[in-house]
DNA sequence: CGTGTTTGACCAGCGC
DNA sequence: GCGCTGGTCAAACACG
């Protein structure tokens, strides 16, 4: 008995480092990852200033085209794609890697260069960023899952506001509004599918103002990068530009589900489907999120890659709200794309608010 | 009586 | 301009 406990207390502190461990990796690719934005972000004020200096010399000088002027933002792509090239050789550079961990460290940044810096290709000019911006202040998550009940419980508190008979739907839709704080302004929709009445579609939008329970607070912590990857990984197309009308799928081969990202609505949309997971209609295939995000790597061993995943995801299934959990990392997510006007930057900086 | 839900009315955007 | 549709409002209502 007594030799039962000390197997038993000597696994708890094995989980308890192992946490520890996960948790350090993840505030260390975080870190890197905010380091790199701020990076991005100069280089793309470094570059609005010399594009500025090279429409003075277009203006001044006739151009080498018969006279036929080549669109601006054409040129700019080109330009961007070359300096992408270059991030890519520099942090390729094998002399430079020096441990798994650091091949860890510079894959994550490999990830996150190409994404911003074909999303900086995309956004030439700086209204064009403002645009982007506000778009996807406006963008949506939607979640697919099998429920008897008429609302996922996604632990958050809501009202309900209105109930409309959408077009080509005999099921109502309703409009919730959450009532966690005082004017958070996050909505939801809620539908049950046309083709499958066993399905409810719940739509998000927005960004909540205030602390969400703590149980989903850390996890949004460790999702938070993942799911940011998924956003902004197929966000390019393979010739580094963004196509203005995408429909990007990514499937998880352990349990058959998918997330989809829209661009064709109005307003860019994360759908995740859950219906097609045997096992529990609400479970979220997190190994294979971890699989598709920057905890993974295009150079990284795969035994690395496969026993951190697995760790990883190991923590996150314990959580019985992991479908708000998943929700509320990729609002949070978005929230840090673009922060709103009541300071968020500095509340999704400690990860408690999205 | 306070809180949340229901439901018809209203409004804005969009296509024709 | 008109009609359709989606989204929101707010008075009425239900419930504990």
């Amino acid at each position: 008995m007594i030799f039962q406990l000390d197997v038993l207390q000597a696994e708890l502190e094995r989980k308890k480092a192992e946490n520890h461990r996960l948790r350090n990796m993840f505030d260390e690719a975080k870190m890197n990852y905010e380091a790199l934005q701020m990076h991005m972000l100069s280089l793309m004020q470094e570059r609005s200033v010399e594009d500025c200096k090279e429409e003075e010399q277009e203006e001044e000088k006739p151009n080498g085209n018969g006279g036929v002027l080549i669109p601006r933002q054409i040129v700019d792509l080109a330009k961007d794609n070359e300096e992408g090239s270059k991030d890519e050789e520099l942090v390729f550079d094998p002399d430079k890697e020096e441990s798994d961990h650091e091949n860890e460290r510079n894959d994550s940044q490999v990830l996150a260069a190409n994404n911003n810096t074909n999303n900086v290709s995309n956004f030439s000019a700086q209204t064009n960023v403002e645009e982007a911006e506000a778009t996807m202040k406006k963008a949506k998550v939607s979640v697919r899952a099998r429920s008897e009940a008429n609302m996922i419980n996604d632990a958050c508190q809501w009202r309900k506001y209105g109930q409309k008979m959408a077009k080509g739907n005999p099921f109502p839709r309703a409009y919730y509004r959450c009532t966690m704080a005082l004017n958070c302004p996050v909505k939801k929709q809620v539908q049950r599918c046309a083709e499958d009445k066993s399905i409810l579609v719940t739509t998000y939008e927005g960004n909540h103002n205030h602390a969400l329970p703590p149980a989903a607070m850390e996890m949004v912590k460790q999702t938070s990068a993942a799911a940011r990857m998924l956003l902004s990984g197929p966000m390019t197309s393979p010739d580094g530009l963004m196509n203005s009308n995408f429909l990007t799928r990514t499937v998880f081969p352990s349990s058959s589900s998918i997330a989809t990202i829209s661009a064709s609505a109005p307003f860019p949309t994360i759908t995740l489907d859950l219906t097609q997971s045997p096992n529990n209609p609400l479970q979220f295939p997190t190994q294979t999120l971890f699989n598709q995000s920057g905890f993974s790597g295009l150079q990284m061993s795969q035994d690395a890659e496969t026993s951190q995943s697995q760790q990883i995801s190991q923590n996150l299934t314990a959580d019985p709200d992991l479908t708000a959990v998943l929700v509320a990392a990729i609002t949070y997510m978005i929230g840090v794309a673009q922060p709103n006007d009541n300071d968020t930057k500095t509340n999704n900086n400690n990860g408690n608010v999205i």
